[in-house]
DNA sequence: AACGGCACCTGGTCGC
DNA sequence: TGCGACCAGGTGCCGT
């Protein structure tokens, strides 16, 4: 589900709500998590307060008193802020409940998201450390990414959906992209011209930005801290429109597998060499 | 080092 | 109506 937009959606609904409060108890339904929820994760946080909610590329961080719970939403997870209590559905693992009465409740069907909780600075955690940059900061630059084009081979797509090379960059908005940019999602980094990488650069910006705007692409099931969709879905260009035609040129859009996951491009405005 | 593939899960949809 | 196959927005880890 969550790319980055839809994880900062949640991150700026369930903010107000939650910062200055102080944690009452939290209730866990389900430990079996990829990795599983710490047995003792509601006696650390009972009474520690929270400070403030951001985010590092799609982990939903809340600051509190003595450390930081990270919070990653994987392929089917949502948070919603209830303002008091109400009896929990199927997939509502874990509750924090607030001195307010007001409670955090995480919902993911296929548990591929975590909820963990450390003391340790946050930069040094093991899932954050090795992350790339933030792609709307000023560290995310056209010589950036340039530099980290060199001698690499694998598909661009694959390229800029790692992690290690810029954060929050999922399948839905990859796509989307590269299409912008037209650049053939199986080109390779170390073949983009300067021109292409700054077009690209400027571009996974571009439509992070604007999906951040609208609340978020929802699919299926994606739902804010509200519980309403998102509207970025009407935008999308390419993402789930095989066999449509492309808006630019009206070229049938076709769709090849990367990494398994689905890519459509438009073989005319994404040519396969550069020439 | 870099890359491809797999695994972790549930649920929705599609074809028979 | 039922059943199995396949697909889904993420990402760490493994083998090559």
């Amino acid at each position: 589900m969550p790319e980055l937009p839809e994880v900062e959606t949640t991150r700026a609904g369930i903010s107000p709500g939650l910062v200055g409060q102080q944690i009452h108890k939290v209730i866990v339904r389900e430990h079996r998590f990829r990795w599983p929820i710490p047995v003792d994760l509601p006696l650390q946080l009972a009474q520690q307060r929270i400070l403030a909610v951001s985010r590092r590329s799609k982990y939903l961080l809340l600051k509190v008193t003595q450390g930081t719970v990270l919070i990653h939403l994987g392929m089917s997870g949502s948070l919603r802020l209830l303002a008091s209590t109400q009896p929990p559905a199927k997939h509502d693992h874990v509750d924090v409940v607030m001195e307010n009465g007001a409670v955090l409740r995480f919902n993911d069907p296929r548990r591929f998201g975590c909820v963990l909780y450390t003391t340790d600075p946050i930069d040094s955690h093991p899932l954050i450390q090795h992350l790339g940059p933030e792609p709307l900061s000023d560290a995310f630059t056209a010589d950036y990414l340039a530099s980290r084009c060199l001698r690499r081979q694998l598909p661009i797509k694959n390229f800029i959906m790692d992690a290690k090379v810029v954060v929050g960059v999922g399948n839905i908005y990859a796509n989307e992209a590269l299409f912008l940019s037209g650049i053939h999602p199986n080109r390779t980094p170390d073949s983009l011209s300067n021109d292409e990488v700054v077009t690209l650069t400027d571009n996974i910006r571009t439509i992070l930005a604007q999906a951040i705007k609208r609340g978020g692409t929802t699919l299926r099931d994606f739902s804010n801290a509200d519980g309403k969709p998102g509207y970025f879905a009407q935008e999308l260009l390419v993402y789930g429109k095989k066999g449509k035609p492309c808006t630019a040129c009206k070229t049938v859009l076709v769709e090849v597998r990367l990494q398994n996951r689905s890519s459509v491009f438009c073989p005319h405005c994404q040519p396969a060499c550069a020439d």
